[in-house]
DNA sequence: TGATTTCCGTGACAAAGTCACAAAATACCG
DNA sequence: CGGTATTTTGTGACTTTGTCACGGAAATCA
Protein backbone atom coordinates (compact mmCIF):
# COMPACT_ATOMS: atom_id res chain seq x y z
CA UNK A 1 0.00 0.00 0.00
CA UNK A 2 2.04 3.22 -1.30
CA UNK A 3 0.88 6.13 1.07
CA UNK A 4 3.61 8.38 0.03
CA UNK A 5 2.17 9.68 -2.82
CA UNK A 6 -0.02 11.12 -0.26
CA UNK A 7 2.66 13.30 1.15
CA UNK A 8 4.92 15.95 -0.86
CA UNK A 9 6.79 16.25 2.04
CA UNK A 10 7.60 12.05 2.33
CA UNK A 11 11.26 12.19 1.20
CA UNK A 12 11.87 14.77 3.87
CA UNK A 13 10.80 12.42 6.43
CA UNK A 14 13.07 10.33 8.16
CA UNK A 15 13.16 6.26 7.09
CA UNK A 16 12.10 5.11 10.39
CA UNK A 17 8.90 7.39 10.46
CA UNK A 18 8.26 6.62 7.02
CA UNK A 19 7.90 3.11 7.67
CA UNK A 20 6.00 3.50 10.91
CA UNK A 21 3.40 5.44 8.66
CA UNK A 22 3.16 2.96 5.94
CA UNK A 23 2.62 0.22 8.60
CA UNK A 24 0.09 1.69 10.66
CA UNK A 25 -1.51 2.64 7.53
CA UNK A 26 -5.07 0.50 7.26
CA UNK A 27 -7.09 0.25 3.99
CA UNK A 28 -10.81 0.73 4.14
CA UNK A 29 -13.84 0.55 1.88
CA UNK A 30 -17.19 2.90 2.34
CA UNK A 31 -20.03 2.30 -0.02
CA UNK A 32 -21.59 5.51 -0.99
CA UNK A 33 -24.12 6.88 1.31
CA UNK A 34 -21.96 5.35 4.50
CA UNK A 35 -21.17 7.83 7.34
CA UNK A 36 -17.50 7.87 7.87
CA UNK A 37 -17.30 10.17 10.70
CA UNK A 38 -19.69 11.75 13.20
CA UNK A 39 -19.41 15.42 14.79
CA UNK A 40 -17.17 14.90 17.36
CA UNK A 41 -17.18 11.69 18.32
CA UNK A 42 -14.47 9.44 17.35
CA UNK A 43 -10.70 10.67 16.43
CA UNK A 44 -10.17 7.47 13.78
CA UNK A 45 -6.97 8.93 12.34
CA UNK A 46 -5.97 10.81 9.32
CA UNK A 47 -7.83 9.57 6.21
CA UNK A 48 -6.42 9.84 2.81
CA UNK A 49 -8.51 9.36 -0.06
CA UNK A 50 -7.38 6.90 -2.40
CA UNK A 51 -10.96 6.98 -4.82
CA UNK A 52 -14.50 7.99 -4.62
CA UNK A 53 -15.63 11.47 -2.96
CA UNK A 54 -16.21 12.22 0.60
CA UNK A 55 -18.66 15.12 1.81
CA UNK A 56 -17.90 17.11 5.20
CA UNK A 57 -20.88 19.08 6.64
CA UNK A 58 -22.23 20.20 10.14
CA UNK A 59 -25.55 18.92 11.35
CA UNK A 60 -28.17 21.51 13.52
CA UNK A 61 -29.75 20.43 16.61
CA UNK A 62 -32.86 19.85 14.11
CA UNK A 63 -30.66 17.79 11.66
CA UNK A 64 -30.40 20.58 9.12
CA UNK A 65 -27.45 20.18 7.00
CA UNK A 66 -24.85 22.32 5.03
CA UNK A 67 -22.12 21.25 3.19
CA UNK A 68 -18.62 22.60 4.26
CA UNK A 69 -16.06 21.02 1.64
CA UNK A 70 -15.82 17.96 -0.05
CA UNK A 71 -12.57 15.33 -0.05
CA UNK A 72 -11.39 14.04 -3.36
CA UNK A 73 -8.92 11.49 -4.45
CA UNK A 74 -5.95 12.58 -3.09
CA UNK A 75 -7.20 14.40 -0.57
CA UNK A 76 -6.64 14.53 3.35
CA UNK A 77 -9.26 14.86 6.08
CA UNK A 78 -7.94 15.89 9.21
CA UNK A 79 -11.38 16.17 11.28
CA UNK A 80 -11.88 12.45 11.67
CA UNK A 81 -8.71 13.14 13.34
CA UNK A 82 -9.06 16.12 15.45
CA UNK A 83 -7.71 14.60 18.49
CA UNK A 84 -4.21 14.98 17.03
CA UNK A 85 -4.95 18.97 17.22
CA UNK A 86 -5.67 20.13 20.93
CA UNK A 87 -7.06 23.32 19.60
CA UNK A 88 -9.61 21.76 17.03
CA UNK A 89 -13.06 22.22 18.32
CA UNK A 90 -15.40 21.13 15.68
CA UNK A 91 -18.61 19.25 14.61
CA UNK A 92 -17.86 17.90 11.27
CA UNK A 93 -19.32 14.71 9.49
CA UNK A 94 -18.41 13.04 6.49
CA UNK A 95 -20.23 10.57 4.50
CA UNK A 96 -19.39 8.97 1.01
CA UNK A 97 -20.75 10.74 -1.63
CA UNK A 98 -19.32 7.72 -3.80
CA UNK A 99 -18.46 4.50 -2.72
CA UNK A 100 -14.69 5.05 -1.48
CA UNK A 101 -11.53 3.90 -0.96
CA UNK A 102 -9.88 5.15 1.97
CA UNK A 103 -6.53 4.41 3.95
CA UNK A 104 -6.36 5.37 7.42
CA UNK A 105 -3.05 6.71 9.55
CA UNK A 106 -4.72 6.18 13.29
CA UNK A 107 -4.14 9.01 14.69
CA UNK A 108 -2.01 7.98 17.73
CA UNK A 109 1.08 7.19 15.27
CA UNK A 110 0.25 9.98 13.11
CA UNK A 111 0.15 12.50 16.25
CA UNK A 112 3.37 10.79 17.92
CA UNK A 113 5.82 11.40 14.39
CA UNK A 114 4.36 15.12 13.92
CA UNK A 115 5.24 15.96 17.34
CA UNK A 116 8.78 15.00 16.18
CA UNK A 117 8.58 16.09 12.60
CA UNK A 118 9.35 19.49 11.30
CA UNK A 119 8.33 18.37 7.78
CA UNK A 120 4.77 16.67 8.86
CA UNK A 121 4.18 18.82 11.37
CA UNK A 122 3.96 21.73 8.50
CA UNK A 123 2.45 19.46 5.74
CA UNK A 124 -0.51 19.09 8.57
CA UNK A 125 -0.35 22.37 8.78
CA UNK A 126 -0.66 22.88 4.92
CA UNK A 127 -3.57 20.99 4.99
CA UNK A 128 -5.71 22.53 7.43
CA UNK A 129 -5.15 25.95 6.18
CA UNK A 130 -6.08 24.87 2.71
CA UNK A 131 -9.30 23.15 5.02
CA UNK A 132 -10.09 26.79 6.84
CA UNK A 133 -9.72 28.67 3.21
CA UNK A 134 -12.36 26.27 1.78
CA UNK A 135 -14.76 26.78 5.27
CA UNK A 136 -13.89 31.02 4.88
CA UNK A 137 -14.83 30.78 1.18
CA UNK A 138 -18.21 29.33 1.96
CA UNK A 139 -18.60 32.01 4.86
CA UNK A 140 -18.55 34.41 2.41
CA UNK A 141 -20.85 32.56 0.02
CA UNK A 142 -23.34 32.26 2.83
CA UNK A 143 -23.20 35.96 3.67
CA UNK A 144 -22.58 37.67 0.44
CA UNK A 145 -24.61 35.85 -2.32
CA UNK A 146 -28.31 35.27 -3.03
CA UNK A 147 -29.72 31.96 -3.26
CA UNK A 148 -30.14 32.07 -7.13
CA UNK A 149 -26.66 32.56 -7.62
CA UNK A 150 -25.49 29.73 -4.82
CA UNK A 151 -27.79 27.40 -6.61
CA UNK A 152 -26.45 27.87 -9.60
CA UNK A 153 -22.86 27.77 -8.65
CA UNK A 154 -23.90 24.89 -7.60
CA UNK A 155 -26.09 23.09 -10.21
CA UNK A 156 -22.77 23.91 -12.60
CA UNK A 157 -20.15 22.52 -10.34
CA UNK A 158 -21.94 19.68 -9.73
CA UNK A 159 -22.35 19.12 -13.87
CA UNK A 160 -18.38 19.90 -14.26
CA UNK A 161 -17.58 17.04 -12.26
CA UNK A 162 -19.89 14.65 -12.75
CA UNK A 163 -18.97 15.65 -16.32
CA UNK A 164 -22.52 15.44 -17.66
CA UNK A 165 -26.03 17.92 -17.86
CA UNK A 166 -28.50 15.33 -16.26
CA UNK A 167 -27.87 15.47 -11.88
CA UNK A 168 -29.43 12.63 -10.20
CA UNK A 169 -30.19 14.68 -7.16
CA UNK A 170 -33.06 15.22 -5.10
CA UNK A 171 -34.19 18.70 -4.01
CA UNK A 172 -33.71 17.65 -1.03
CA UNK A 173 -30.19 16.93 -1.59
CA UNK A 174 -29.33 19.77 -3.10
CA UNK A 175 -30.58 21.65 0.00
CA UNK A 176 -28.68 19.78 2.33
CA UNK A 177 -25.20 21.11 0.71
CA UNK A 178 -26.79 24.61 0.50
CA UNK A 179 -28.26 24.59 3.82
CA UNK A 180 -31.17 25.66 2.63
CA UNK A 181 -34.82 23.73 3.03
CA UNK A 182 -36.20 21.62 0.19
CA UNK A 183 -39.12 23.93 -0.60
CA UNK A 184 -36.86 27.11 -1.50
CA UNK A 185 -35.14 24.66 -3.71
CA UNK A 186 -37.92 23.88 -5.52
CA UNK A 187 -39.30 27.05 -6.09
CA UNK A 188 -35.96 28.34 -7.20
CA UNK A 189 -35.54 25.33 -9.92
CA UNK A 190 -38.96 26.09 -10.97
CA UNK A 191 -37.70 29.57 -12.16
CA UNK A 192 -35.06 28.17 -13.88
CA UNK A 193 -37.36 25.79 -15.40
CA UNK A 194 -39.84 28.94 -16.02
CA UNK A 195 -36.72 30.98 -17.89
CA UNK A 196 -35.42 27.57 -19.66
CA UNK A 197 -32.43 26.85 -17.90
CA UNK A 198 -33.01 23.79 -16.35
CA UNK A 199 -35.92 20.61 -17.20
CA UNK A 200 -37.09 18.61 -14.30
CA UNK A 201 -37.44 15.53 -13.90
CA UNK A 202 -38.15 13.09 -10.41
CA UNK A 203 -34.82 13.03 -9.08
CA UNK A 204 -32.89 14.54 -11.38
CA UNK A 205 -32.06 17.91 -12.92
CA UNK A 206 -30.91 18.64 -16.25
CA UNK A 207 -28.94 21.50 -17.59
CA UNK A 208 -30.34 22.96 -20.51
CA UNK A 209 -28.54 26.15 -20.16
CA UNK A 210 -25.26 25.96 -18.19
CA UNK A 211 -23.47 28.85 -19.96
CA UNK A 212 -26.72 31.13 -18.74
CA UNK A 213 -26.35 29.32 -15.41
CA UNK A 214 -22.94 29.80 -14.81
CA UNK A 215 -23.20 33.65 -15.82
CA UNK A 216 -26.04 33.88 -12.85
CA UNK A 217 -23.58 32.10 -10.40
CA UNK A 218 -21.24 34.46 -11.31
CA UNK A 219 -22.51 38.24 -11.68
CA UNK B 1 10.40 42.32 25.14
CA UNK B 2 9.88 38.99 26.51
CA UNK B 3 7.96 37.30 24.08
CA UNK B 4 8.85 34.08 25.79
CA UNK B 5 4.99 34.55 27.48
CA UNK B 6 3.37 34.03 24.30
CA UNK B 7 4.97 30.53 23.61
CA UNK B 8 3.69 27.80 25.37
CA UNK B 9 6.51 25.81 23.66
CA UNK B 10 9.19 28.29 24.41
CA UNK B 11 11.71 26.23 26.36
CA UNK B 12 11.44 23.74 23.82
CA UNK B 13 12.76 25.73 21.13
CA UNK B 14 16.58 26.03 20.63
CA UNK B 15 18.55 28.68 21.68
CA UNK B 16 19.55 30.05 18.77
CA UNK B 17 16.14 30.27 17.14
CA UNK B 18 14.45 32.04 20.59
CA UNK B 19 17.10 33.96 19.90
CA UNK B 20 16.34 34.71 16.50
CA UNK B 21 12.73 35.39 17.41
CA UNK B 22 13.28 37.70 20.26
CA UNK B 23 15.60 39.92 18.10
CA UNK B 24 13.34 40.44 15.32
CA UNK B 25 10.51 41.02 17.55
CA UNK B 26 8.91 44.64 16.97
CA UNK B 27 6.89 46.61 19.01
CA UNK B 28 4.05 48.34 17.55
CA UNK B 29 1.26 50.64 18.75
CA UNK B 30 -2.64 50.55 17.13
CA UNK B 31 -4.53 53.58 17.71
CA UNK B 32 -8.47 52.47 18.42
CA UNK B 33 -10.20 52.01 15.11
CA UNK B 34 -7.10 51.66 12.89
CA UNK B 35 -6.59 48.94 10.07
CA UNK B 36 -4.28 46.70 11.01
CA UNK B 37 -4.10 44.79 7.75
CA UNK B 38 -6.54 44.22 5.28
CA UNK B 39 -7.50 41.57 3.00
CA UNK B 40 -5.27 39.37 1.67
CA UNK B 41 -3.08 42.11 0.86
CA UNK B 42 0.23 42.28 2.93
CA UNK B 43 1.93 39.82 5.13
CA UNK B 44 3.71 41.60 7.79
CA UNK B 45 4.22 38.68 10.10
CA UNK B 46 2.89 36.87 13.24
CA UNK B 47 1.07 39.72 15.57
CA UNK B 48 1.21 39.05 19.26
CA UNK B 49 -1.04 40.74 21.25
CA UNK B 50 0.18 42.62 24.60
CA UNK B 51 -2.78 44.72 25.35
CA UNK B 52 -5.88 46.16 23.62
CA UNK B 53 -8.50 44.01 21.59
CA UNK B 54 -8.50 43.30 17.65
CA UNK B 55 -11.15 42.70 15.71
CA UNK B 56 -11.42 40.28 12.49
CA UNK B 57 -13.56 40.44 10.28
CA UNK B 58 -14.31 39.47 6.44
CA UNK B 59 -15.50 42.47 3.91
CA UNK B 60 -18.31 41.85 0.92
CA UNK B 61 -17.60 43.68 -2.33
CA UNK B 62 -20.26 46.17 -1.26
CA UNK B 63 -18.92 46.81 2.01
CA UNK B 64 -20.84 44.90 4.35
CA UNK B 65 -19.00 43.33 7.10
CA UNK B 66 -19.13 40.50 10.09
CA UNK B 67 -17.01 39.59 13.19
CA UNK B 68 -14.78 36.68 12.75
CA UNK B 69 -13.41 36.25 16.26
CA UNK B 70 -11.85 38.97 18.39
CA UNK B 71 -8.00 38.63 19.72
CA UNK B 72 -7.40 39.52 23.03
CA UNK B 73 -3.98 40.08 25.46
CA UNK B 74 -1.77 37.19 24.74
CA UNK B 75 -3.66 35.89 21.43
CA UNK B 76 -1.45 35.30 18.19
CA UNK B 77 -2.91 36.26 14.51
CA UNK B 78 -1.83 34.33 11.74
CA UNK B 79 -4.14 36.04 9.18
CA UNK B 80 -1.29 39.27 9.17
CA UNK B 81 1.71 36.45 7.92
CA UNK B 82 -0.80 34.48 6.00
CA UNK B 83 2.50 33.82 3.69
CA UNK B 84 3.78 31.65 6.31
CA UNK B 85 1.53 28.74 5.19
CA UNK B 86 0.94 28.52 1.20
CA UNK B 87 -2.24 27.06 1.52
CA UNK B 88 -3.67 29.93 3.32
CA UNK B 89 -6.46 31.61 0.93
CA UNK B 90 -8.26 33.62 3.19
CA UNK B 91 -9.34 37.27 3.40
CA UNK B 92 -9.69 38.46 6.82
CA UNK B 93 -9.27 42.30 7.75
CA UNK B 94 -8.55 43.38 11.05
CA UNK B 95 -8.73 46.59 13.45
CA UNK B 96 -7.99 47.57 16.65
CA UNK B 97 -11.04 47.71 18.81
CA UNK B 98 -9.21 49.76 21.48
CA UNK B 99 -5.97 51.20 22.00
CA UNK B 100 -3.45 47.73 21.38
CA UNK B 101 0.24 47.31 21.75
CA UNK B 102 1.16 44.69 19.50
CA UNK B 103 4.56 42.75 18.89
CA UNK B 104 5.24 41.79 15.41
CA UNK B 105 7.47 38.98 13.91
CA UNK B 106 8.45 39.43 10.72
CA UNK B 107 6.77 36.67 8.53
CA UNK B 108 10.50 35.39 6.92
CA UNK B 109 11.78 35.08 10.21
CA UNK B 110 8.95 33.15 11.99
CA UNK B 111 8.81 31.51 8.51
CA UNK B 112 12.35 29.96 8.74
CA UNK B 113 12.44 28.43 11.95
CA UNK B 114 9.32 27.01 11.50
CA UNK B 115 10.06 25.03 9.20
CA UNK B 116 12.73 23.19 10.90
CA UNK B 117 11.29 23.15 14.10
CA UNK B 118 8.76 20.82 14.87
CA UNK B 119 7.14 22.51 18.32
CA UNK B 120 7.09 25.99 16.94
CA UNK B 121 5.55 24.17 14.07
CA UNK B 122 3.04 22.08 16.01
CA UNK B 123 1.89 25.51 18.43
CA UNK B 124 1.39 27.59 14.64
CA UNK B 125 -0.68 24.21 14.23
CA UNK B 126 -2.83 24.73 17.42
CA UNK B 127 -3.39 28.69 16.71
CA UNK B 128 -4.73 27.79 13.53
CA UNK B 129 -7.05 25.33 14.76
CA UNK B 130 -8.03 27.25 17.46
CA UNK B 131 -9.03 30.21 14.74
CA UNK B 132 -10.30 27.37 12.36
CA UNK B 133 -12.67 26.37 15.51
CA UNK B 134 -13.89 30.00 15.88
CA UNK B 135 -15.13 30.03 12.45
CA UNK B 136 -16.60 26.77 12.71
CA UNK B 137 -18.75 28.05 15.50
CA UNK B 138 -19.48 31.90 13.65
CA UNK B 139 -21.09 28.99 10.79
CA UNK B 140 -23.25 27.27 12.67
CA UNK B 141 -24.61 30.59 14.72
CA UNK B 142 -25.34 32.36 11.30
CA UNK B 143 -26.87 29.39 9.62
CA UNK B 144 -28.82 27.80 13.20
CA UNK B 145 -29.56 30.49 15.03
CA UNK B 146 -32.06 33.31 14.50
CA UNK B 147 -31.26 36.64 14.81
CA UNK B 148 -32.82 37.64 18.14
CA UNK B 149 -30.92 35.42 19.89
CA UNK B 150 -27.37 36.20 18.07
CA UNK B 151 -28.24 39.85 18.93
CA UNK B 152 -29.26 38.80 22.22
CA UNK B 153 -25.94 37.02 22.66
CA UNK B 154 -24.33 39.48 21.40
CA UNK B 155 -25.25 42.11 23.96
CA UNK B 156 -24.55 39.78 26.73
CA UNK B 157 -21.05 39.02 25.98
CA UNK B 158 -20.00 42.82 24.90
CA UNK B 159 -21.45 43.78 28.32
CA UNK B 160 -19.72 41.10 30.46
CA UNK B 161 -16.71 41.93 28.52
CA UNK B 162 -16.73 45.54 29.45
CA UNK B 163 -17.64 44.82 32.47
CA UNK B 164 -20.92 47.05 32.27
CA UNK B 165 -24.67 46.84 31.46
CA UNK B 166 -23.90 50.29 29.34
CA UNK B 167 -22.16 49.96 26.01
CA UNK B 168 -21.53 52.60 23.45
CA UNK B 169 -22.31 50.83 20.16
CA UNK B 170 -23.94 51.59 17.13
CA UNK B 171 -26.89 50.23 15.65
CA UNK B 172 -24.30 49.81 12.33
CA UNK B 173 -21.71 48.92 14.37
CA UNK B 174 -23.58 46.05 16.02
CA UNK B 175 -24.85 45.19 12.72
CA UNK B 176 -21.04 44.35 11.24
CA UNK B 177 -20.45 42.52 14.04
CA UNK B 178 -23.12 40.30 13.45
CA UNK B 179 -23.33 40.58 9.27
CA UNK B 180 -26.55 42.05 9.07
CA UNK B 181 -28.06 45.81 8.25
CA UNK B 182 -28.35 48.53 10.54
CA UNK B 183 -32.36 48.58 10.08
CA UNK B 184 -32.13 44.99 11.31
CA UNK B 185 -30.54 45.79 14.08
CA UNK B 186 -32.68 48.84 14.95
CA UNK B 187 -35.97 47.03 14.70
CA UNK B 188 -34.76 44.20 16.75
CA UNK B 189 -33.49 46.61 19.23
CA UNK B 190 -36.73 48.35 19.89
CA UNK B 191 -38.54 45.03 20.20
CA UNK B 192 -35.92 44.29 23.15
CA UNK B 193 -36.54 47.48 24.28
CA UNK B 194 -40.86 47.52 24.06
CA UNK B 195 -39.90 44.18 26.14
CA UNK B 196 -37.84 45.72 28.84
CA UNK B 197 -34.80 44.09 27.82
CA UNK B 198 -32.86 46.70 27.00
CA UNK B 199 -33.07 51.03 26.70
CA UNK B 200 -31.79 52.65 24.10
CA UNK B 201 -30.05 56.55 23.74
CA UNK B 202 -28.38 57.65 20.66
CA UNK B 203 -24.93 55.28 20.35
CA UNK B 204 -25.75 53.56 23.52
CA UNK B 205 -27.56 50.59 24.58
CA UNK B 206 -28.13 49.67 27.93
CA UNK B 207 -29.06 46.25 29.35
CA UNK B 208 -31.82 46.19 31.63
CA UNK B 209 -32.30 42.41 31.98
CA UNK B 210 -29.27 40.96 31.15
CA UNK B 211 -30.55 37.41 32.67
CA UNK B 212 -33.55 37.15 30.28
CA UNK B 213 -31.47 38.58 27.26
CA UNK B 214 -28.89 35.23 27.89
CA UNK B 215 -32.11 33.07 28.27
CA UNK B 216 -32.91 34.26 24.87
CA UNK B 217 -29.44 33.50 23.78
CA UNK B 218 -29.63 30.46 24.97
CA UNK B 219 -33.09 29.00 23.85
C1' DT C 1 -52.76 -4.35 -8.12
C1' DG C 2 -52.94 -2.05 -4.00
C1' DA C 3 -50.31 -0.08 -0.36
C1' DT C 4 -46.39 2.43 1.13
C1' DT C 5 -42.75 5.38 0.69
C1' DT C 6 -40.33 9.07 -1.46
C1' DC C 7 -40.32 13.19 -3.85
C1' DC C 8 -42.29 17.35 -5.52
C1' DG C 9 -45.71 21.44 -5.74
C1' DT C 10 -47.94 25.00 -3.54
C1' DG C 11 -50.13 28.51 -0.63
C1' DA C 12 -50.11 31.18 3.50
C1' DC C 13 -47.44 33.21 6.59
C1' DA C 14 -43.03 34.72 9.31
C1' DA C 15 -38.34 36.37 9.52
C1' DA C 16 -34.77 38.93 7.60
C1' DG C 17 -32.73 41.95 4.05
C1' DT C 18 -33.28 46.14 0.83
C1' DC C 19 -34.46 50.70 -0.30
C1' DA C 20 -35.88 55.31 0.32
C1' DC C 21 -36.60 58.93 3.04
C1' DA C 22 -37.07 61.75 7.23
C1' DA C 23 -36.57 63.09 12.01
C1' DA C 24 -33.70 63.57 15.95
C1' DA C 25 -29.32 64.11 18.31
C1' DT C 26 -24.88 65.67 18.20
C1' DA C 27 -20.77 68.00 16.37
C1' DC C 28 -18.81 71.76 14.15
C1' DC C 29 -17.93 76.44 13.10
C1' DG C 30 -18.54 81.25 12.36
C1' DC D 1 -24.23 81.42 21.01
C1' DG D 2 -27.04 80.03 16.77
C1' DG D 3 -27.11 77.93 12.56
C1' DT D 4 -25.44 74.29 9.61
C1' DA D 5 -23.58 69.84 8.66
C1' DT D 6 -23.06 65.16 10.01
C1' DT D 7 -24.21 61.12 12.33
C1' DT D 8 -27.49 58.16 14.17
C1' DT D 9 -31.94 56.37 14.50
C1' DG D 10 -36.92 55.49 13.05
C1' DT D 11 -40.06 53.72 9.80
C1' DG D 12 -42.87 52.01 5.87
C1' DA D 13 -43.08 49.43 1.64
C1' DC D 14 -41.31 45.80 -0.64
C1' DT D 15 -38.28 41.50 -1.83
C1' DT D 16 -36.13 37.40 -0.60
C1' DT D 17 -35.70 33.50 2.13
C1' DG D 18 -37.37 30.30 5.68
C1' DT D 19 -41.37 27.74 7.99
C1' DC D 20 -45.44 25.06 8.14
C1' DA D 21 -49.06 22.28 6.51
C1' DC D 22 -50.97 19.63 3.31
C1' DG D 23 -51.80 17.12 -0.98
C1' DG D 24 -50.66 14.87 -5.16
C1' DA D 25 -47.55 12.34 -8.31
C1' DA D 26 -44.09 8.94 -9.04
C1' DA D 27 -41.60 5.03 -7.71
C1' DT D 28 -41.16 0.86 -4.94
C1' DC D 29 -42.70 -3.02 -2.65
C1' DA D 30 -45.68 -6.78 -1.27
Amino acid sequence: MDISQFFPVWDKLEENDRNALAAAAIRRLFKKETVLHRGSEDCTGLMLVRSGQIRAYTVSPEGKEITLYRLFERDICLFSASCIINSLQVDVSLTAEKDSEITVIPADVYKKIMQRSAPLSNFTNEIMASRFSDVMWLVEQIMWKSFDKRLAAFLVEESVMEGSETLKLTHETIGNHLGSPREVVTRMLKYFADEGLVSLARGTVTLSDPQRLAEIAES
